[in-house]
DNA sequence: CAAACTGTATACCGTTCGGTATAATGCAAG
DNA sequence: CTTGCATTATACCGAACGGTATACAGTTTG
């Protein structure tokens, strides 16, 4: 009775919905094993413990998206076109990989030390790492950001967060449009007014 | 050896303070007790169960925050003022209440089923339901904001909660000045370039 | 074919969880 | 001065927690 459609790859799809839904702190291992329809051994056999298999969901997820994300921002010279590449990445990435968001958003604002966040820090600093670079970047070239990169990142993160965050909430993708990508990029670049 | 210094509060306050580091599943009431210095017959006669103490805590800490917020937003006729007004609500209940505002950021971006979030998300609602009201009203008196009130209501909470949690993070107070306010508003109204 | 290794199952570990039965204390009102 | 109530302490509950010892099946390798 081995290898029925590899148990390895359900423990973590199972467990990263679970964690999204109901945090990690909230997840049991037995809430996990039970969903994957493994027993607990299994799941110690591949993670070695609960916090092996957070890490390791944090790793493949993070990985890919800090990828996509470096991909989107190297064009310093064009912000316009980055904020919408930035926020294609959120947004595709929120509509594909639903669990994950969720849960990357309940991990976004915190500071405290429980676990989970704990673990996500690293990933989170270098999320905000690479937006930080694209602005030194991007004032290198134009200038008249100067004395503002660290609060357009704040400001570019929280406002694409918020709306991510509203997706997910109200489960509607007409939130993820090209639509509200550029009236969010109009508001960004030039005010409400606008 | 009755009355030493009102237990009831001392709890309510140890409480949030382990809510807001470790999150409400990684709180033990154990952890509370002993922090506040009382036994868990205490503590359970006070609130009745974990989740009673919880909902004390969001009680009174958002009924303030409401009260706060509502009074800042009633000035429809003007949006940079109410910005600022707004703003200040938010930084000085951050100073002021650190732990309050660490535990309500844990909370803000979730979506799923975890205890705490379900308990706060009335509150969180409501919150947007006040900025949303203000948006409403303003477009009323001023009308070139028409159609886009959900989306400013969004952007307003997702970058003043965002600086709030750089302030969280960072753990530096000019984060919450005047000049930050007046940096993060002449953007929002007007644009990063501006 | 035998040894070794990977993966899975049964059954169980000690600990901690949220919560409570019972009783003693201090204090206010009759 | 005693009855009644609010508050606190001792001691404990069953259940669930994260984690594991042991064994055995299936495959790979010598």
């Amino acid at each position: 009775m081995t290898e029925q459609t590899n148990n390895k790859e359900r423990i973590l799809q199972c467990a990263l919905k679970l964690f999204s839904k109901k945090g990690y702190d909230g997840t049991s291992t037995m809430d996990i094993v039970n969903t994957a329809q493994v027993t607990k051994p299994t799941m110690y056999h591949y993670f070695g413990s609960k916090e092996g298999l957070l890490s390791e969901i944090l790793e493949q997820n993070y990985t890919a998206l800090s990828a996509k994300l470096k991909e989107a921002a190297n064009l310093p010279q064009d912000i316009s076109l980055t904020f919408y590449r930035i926020a294609r990445v959120y947004f595709d990435g929120a509509r594909e990989n639903l669990d994950f968001f969720r849960f990357r958003m309940g991990l976004m604002l915190r500071t405290g030390e429980d676990a989970a966040y704990l673990c996500a820090r690293k990933y989170i600093e270098e999320e905000y790492a690479i937006i930080k670079d694209f602005f030194d970047n991007a004032t290198k070239q134009a200038g008249n950001l100067a004395g503002k990169e660290s609060l357009c990142t704040i400001t570019l993160i929280g406002v694409l967060n918020a709306a991510v965050s509203a997706y997910l909430y109200l489960e509607d993708e007409a939130m993820l449009s090209d639509e509200t990508i550029y009236k969010l990029r109009q508001q960004f670049l030039h005010g409400i007014y606008s």
